[in-house]
This record gives structure tokens, C-alpha cells and sequence, in this order.
DNA sequence: TGTTTGATGTGAATTATCTCACATGTTTGT
DNA sequence: ACAAACATGTGAGATAATTCACATCAAACA
């Protein structure tokens, strides 16, 4: 292990080991070869072994890495050894969705606020108990229920406005799933998540056919 | 312009580039330069001049490049002047939110058919008109409504044998929500959407720092 | 205890990607 | 018609990421 700057593809495919060994962990395998690790992944094995390299030696020479101890190092590395909690602004269709959808608690991310505008819509509980509350109320909200990270699920033209509401808030975390560029702080990091960018890279391949 | 291997990361920002200059057209701008464009998208100029040059000579010296044009031609290289029909497979909360997001509509992108396995869902009409199929019908339906991509928002578990049955069908694009690592024969182009994972990203972030 | 087998960890080589810097071509204004 | 201003297109250089190849260590077994 050295001193570096990690990439961030090294990141984003620490989580994906991590994935693919909880599912391993399920079929009660013990062991793992980087080599039988990485087809799963679709990586090359010495990646596996660069990437965890970065941050210490987890494997045993001639052996391999043991599932359940990789697992938790790797929780370690990204934060994830402790819970996270999120806020939900847009209560929508896919807001909604997102809401209901088991996948986050699974990983240990904890919905504890929700917002939106819609009068119909405040006030109202949701299936995992928390009220949705008045975009109004976001600041106080926020400071209130400990929240971490916010997800914005709003019609584009309101992404922005929100963001720079939950910077205001404290907020240096946002998942942003409205198809818009939003600009934000160097404190802040965001993620993107649009669907049609990927569905445009789909397209494109099916269209060159290769 | 030459003849050489495309980077997929070029792919994916002229996706972002032309949602950006889309927003532009609608404010009425009709010239934008490399500079105006990169800031707005967030890259260098430099790189929205690369990515375009593997493909053409899209601008003019001295003055930038035509909105509108530009957007046209980068529909052309993505393969996106010509609709593209989906199916989506699971029709649970996400599913059913993706359904009904406008979005796709917006990019070209058509639901000609959906899929579950649940006897109360099968049959049921969707509010875009069309009719949730079971999926043992899967590849019959896939072929007479000649769809191309298929979307799978079904339970992890599932998403494996599902993308199976996709490539029998003669399917060749797959963007997958499922939270597991699907395979597929080369001929198949496989996408994945997983929220965890950005939250991964964000979490380590924060943890760390930066 | 020595040898063989197996899989990690890592420096070096390779490959891919990004950025710089400037020549090139356009437009505007005098 | 000429010069100044401007922004593209691109070769060359810098940077980053991936893969190779092998030294290194652990375990199994004779």
C-alpha cells in the first residue's frame, strides 16, 4: 500500500465487489480468488487487486480473500460501517418509488425526511413512516432529522433552486435524479443519475453495431 | 476528423452536451462556443472540441457552433433520429414510476410493452395505453411490438433469467435496475442503474473529506 | 523439512484519456 | 483590402488508468 490518489472508477468498483461479495456471503462461500472474483464483476483480476491495494492488503498470498472480512473492509473504506441519512425532495412518481424501494435500507441508507410542494402532498405519511414535508420547512427539517444526503426527484426546473437550498441547509451530499446540470459548491458533491444517458449509450452501440 | 476508436466517455458527454444545448434552444440561443458549453456541462473546451472531431467539423472558426445543428448532428452520431421502442420487464414500484416518466417520451424513447409475473398486474392497462403482458409471453410480444431495449426492474433474483429470455428474444440493449451483475453473449449490450452505488460515491466523499 | 502449487501485491509497460497551445479559418470594423 | 478579434480543430505533450509479469509469501504434501 502507497499514498496516492485514489480514481474514481477504483470507487465505484469497490461497490460493486462489495455487491457481488454479499451475494457470495449468502451462498456461504468463504474464499474468494480475485480471479473468480473479477468474472464475476466483469473486471480484470489484477484491477481487483490494484484497486484494493490502494488502501491496504486484505488477501492471503496463495490463498485468496476471506468473503466476510473483505466485505467489511471495504464498508470501511467507503463509510459505510455506520448509517446514513437521507432526504428525499420530490415526492412524484419516481420520488415515491424511490421511497417504497427496499434497495437503500438494504445498504444502510435511512430515508428521514421527504419534501415537495403539492398541498395534496404535505402532510401525508408514507409507508416507511416519515411525513412529507413543505419544500419550506427544508432547512429546519434537515438540521432536525440529521440528514446527510439529499435526493432530488423534481421536475428539472426546480433542481437548481432546491440545490442550492440544501448546500444552504448544510447538505454536501446530492443524488440528483432531475435531467439537468446542477451547479453547487466544491463542498458539495453530486452524483448524477439520469437513465436516458444511458439509454443514448445503448443506442448508440445498437446503432454502430459492435 | 479521423478514423479512430471512439472512448466511451465521449459517448456519454455528447448525451450531456445535447441535453444542455436542448435546454439552450429553448432560451432561444442559437450560437454557443466551446467554452459557453464546457462551463454549463462542467468538462474543459478542449475535450467538447475532441469529442466532436472524432466525428466531424460540426463548428465554425471564429463564431462556435450553431445550437440546433449541433443537436441534429449529435442525435445523428448517437443513433437517436429515429424512435426506439422499449419494453419494460417488472412492473413494481419503480417500474411503474419509470412508466409514467415523461422523460423518455421526451428523447425518443417509446414503452411498446411491460411484463410481470403477477396475475394482478397482467392484463391491467398502463396509463400510456399499453398492457402489462406476463412474462411468459415475453418473446412472442417483444417481437410483435419490435421493441429493441429492455428495461429490467425486476427483484435481483430474477434479472438473470429475465436477461436470458431478453437475448433469446433477439434483444441486444438491456438497461438494467436490478441490483446484480448480469451476463450476457457479447452481442449484447448491457447498461446498469444502480442509486447505491452513487450513494456509495457520495458516502466515501463525505467520509473522506473532499 | 523441502518442494510444489497457488494466489496475492506491485513495479514496469502499456493503453487510454485529457489538456495545452497554436495554426487555421471567419467575421467584424476601419 | 487589411487588420484585429475570436473560436475552432488538432498535433504534441502530459496525465491517468489498466494490464502484464513476476517476485513474494502461505499452505499442502511428500
Amino acid at each position: 500500500m502507497k499514498f496516492a490518489k485514489i480514481p474514481m472508477a477504483t470507487i465505484n468498483r469497490l461497490s460493486i465487489y462489495m455487491r457481488t461479495l454479499q451475494e457470495m456471503l449468502e451462498e456461504d462461500v468463504e474464499v474468494i480468488s480475485s480471479e473468480r472474483l473479477a468474472k464475476q464483476c466483469g473486471v480484470n483480476p489484477a484491477q481487483i487487486r490494484k484497486d484494493l491495494a490502494y488502501f491496504g492488503e486484505f488477501g492471503v498470498r496463495g490463498v485468496g480473500y476471506r468473503v466476510n472480512d473483505l466485505v467489511v473492509q471495504i464498508k470501511d473504506i467507503l463509510g459505510l460501517n455506520r448509517p446514513w441519512n437521507l432526504a428525499m425532495i420530490g415526492v412524484g412518481n419516481l420520488g415515491s418509488a424511490l421511497l417504497r424501494h427496499g434497495n437503500f435500507t438494504k445498504h444502510g441508507y435511512i430515508f428521514t425526511a421527504a419534501f415537495d410542494v403539492d398541498p395534496k402532498k404535505v402532510g401525508k405519511r408514507l409507508p416507511n413512516g416519515i411525513t412529507v414535508n413543505h419544500v419550506d420547512e427544508l432547512e429546519e427539517k434537515i438540521k432536525e432529522k440529521e440528514v446527510l444526503i439529499g435526493l432530488i426527484t423534481t421536475p428539472a426546473g426546480e433542481a437548481q433552486g432546491i440545490a442550492n437550498q440544501l448546500v444552504l441547509a448544510g447538505i454536501n451530499g446530492i443524488l440528483n435524479f432531475a435531467p439537468v446540470q446542477i451547479q453547487v459548491p466544491d463542498c458539495c458533491h453530486v452524483e448524477n443519475v439520469d437513465f436516458t444517458i444511458k439509454l443514448d449509450s445503448i443506442a448508440y452501440h445498437l446503432s454502430v453495431g459492435s
